[in-house]
DNA sequence: ATAACAATATGTAAAAACCACACATTATTT
DNA sequence: AAATAATGTGTGGTTTTTACATATTGTTAT
């Protein structure tokens, strides 16, 4: 970084002491290649499951990958690039996804030093249809991931660390969701994402007094037993409140 | 992006569908410069302050800059990057310093597409003596800063919002005091971080049911009347149970 | 049809956390 | 020595959290 400082001054130099020539000074800098990878969550038959691919590396056969692209191609934002990597992956747009960290280990790329920003995505898969073309893409369960390409084990993880976190602190959870569901489809998500076992009555009341479930006045069908209501999330008053909001605390 | 797909399916046809030469991948990929800008905060006479540089861009006269520099220059992780120009500009390792967000907006930087990643510091000002040359840096409060340059400025509100609620989930203010502390200054960190008032018996109780404050058995000096306790943070029980914490909540 | 079943739905009481609030104490200053 | 300004501490009311049991409703099996 010696080099990089040296550069400065000498540029600095030769402008009184400021930099004029930006373009000079940005051009003279080390670049990265910059990707973007997503771990998109889904839930189903009462497990959380990430979306991966087949990875297409020959050093990393038969290892999963998550979904990632280069970026910064065009002239977009982070933001967008994974928007549109999602787009392109998963054929939907309109989920929801969220920064979460940048990893920049100097050999977590085999090709050389690749920087990657994770994203973090929840998808209900019943509403999504996905694009899933000539077996490249899985859904599976967390728990039965070992080995991944890349660092994507340890991004991954720490993606579903934060969205535990993330998950007390907002209501997320309706995002992974049918439009219309039950509590028990409620508490089974959180249950499975969070790994502990909650009481039902506690459970109702906390979301009872949140009152972002509008009761649609509809049954559950094809359950073998009792149904219960449906409901769906009120996210225009969710929206609305978002800033007030403190956490869920179970 | 058509073009990096492209490219990319070009290169697996030559392998039998899968990629062989990493290196030839990531060489074709575009690239960009990578910055690490550190949000310095620093607290002093009830005040939260931030560590400023006054820009040394002609296009930014007059105003100031987060203190940043190109990183991944050498093969150092991101982490490390940061950990690097914090010691160059302010003299010091071994403070808190934690990653925030990437930002990425492409016409963040006049000389093209630069991305940073924001790091958040937290440094006791007393405890660390900083390399203040020629006027150059500065420790601003941050109601005072109005314009900076690049988009330093949304990148600090950022990171204010993000010690905010940090601050109250884990006991960081320890950080941004000296190392005998109290309680009173103590609680007016957290005023002046949170910009609230706080009840002085519940903030005590709150601290004391923590027990991460050891009494090192000290007054006040120097203070104009009935001098208080000094305490000091417990940071290996701290450290210990870090997993377990789950907030401060006022 | 009826009984067994399995899940929904709901209320209450104890414990814990939170919040508002007042007074005695101790150095310092005048 | 009196006035001052800050420290230090306890209690009661309120809200939130937690633990826990029984009646209800639709389905399934006999």
């Amino acid at each position: 970084m010696k080099k990089n400082t040296a550069l400065r001054d000498e540029i600095k130099k030769q402008n009184g002491g400021l930099i004029k020539d930006v373009f000079q000074l940005v051009g003279s800098y080390p670049r990265v290649p910059i990707t973007v990878d997503c771990v998109i969550f889904g839930f189903d038959n009462n497990e959380l499951k990430v979306l991966l691919i087949r990875s297409d590396f020959e050093l990393y056969q038969n290892l999963w990958s998550l979904l990632g692209d280069f970026a910064i191609d065009d002239d977009e934002d982070l933001d967008e690039a994974a928007y549109r990597i999602l787009k392109e992956r998963t054929g939907m747009n309109n989920v929801y996804l969220e920064q979460v960290k940048t990893f920049g280990n100097p050999v977590r790329h085999p090709g050389g030093r690749v920087l990657t920003v994770a994203y973090c995505s929840l998808l209900n898969m019943q509403h999504h249809q996905l694009n899933i073309h000539a077996n490249e893409l899985h859904w599976h369960s967390l728990s039965s991931l070992k080995d991944m390409a890349f660092d994507h084990k340890e991004i991954l993880d720490y993606c579903y660390s934060w969205l535990q976190k993330r998950i007390q602190e907002h209501p997320l959870g309706f995002n992974l969701l049918p439009d219309k569901f039950s509590l028990r489809e409620l508490q089974n998500l959180y249950e499975a994402i969070l790994g502990v076992t909650l009481d039902r009555r506690n459970f109702r009341k906390k979301f009872a007094s949140m009152k972002l479930l509008i009761d649609v006045g509809e049954m559950e069908e094809d359950v073998s037993h009792r149904p219960g209501k449906l409901y769906k999330f009120d996210f225009a008053k969710y929206e609305k409140n978002k800033r007030s909001w403190v956490g869920i605390d179970f």
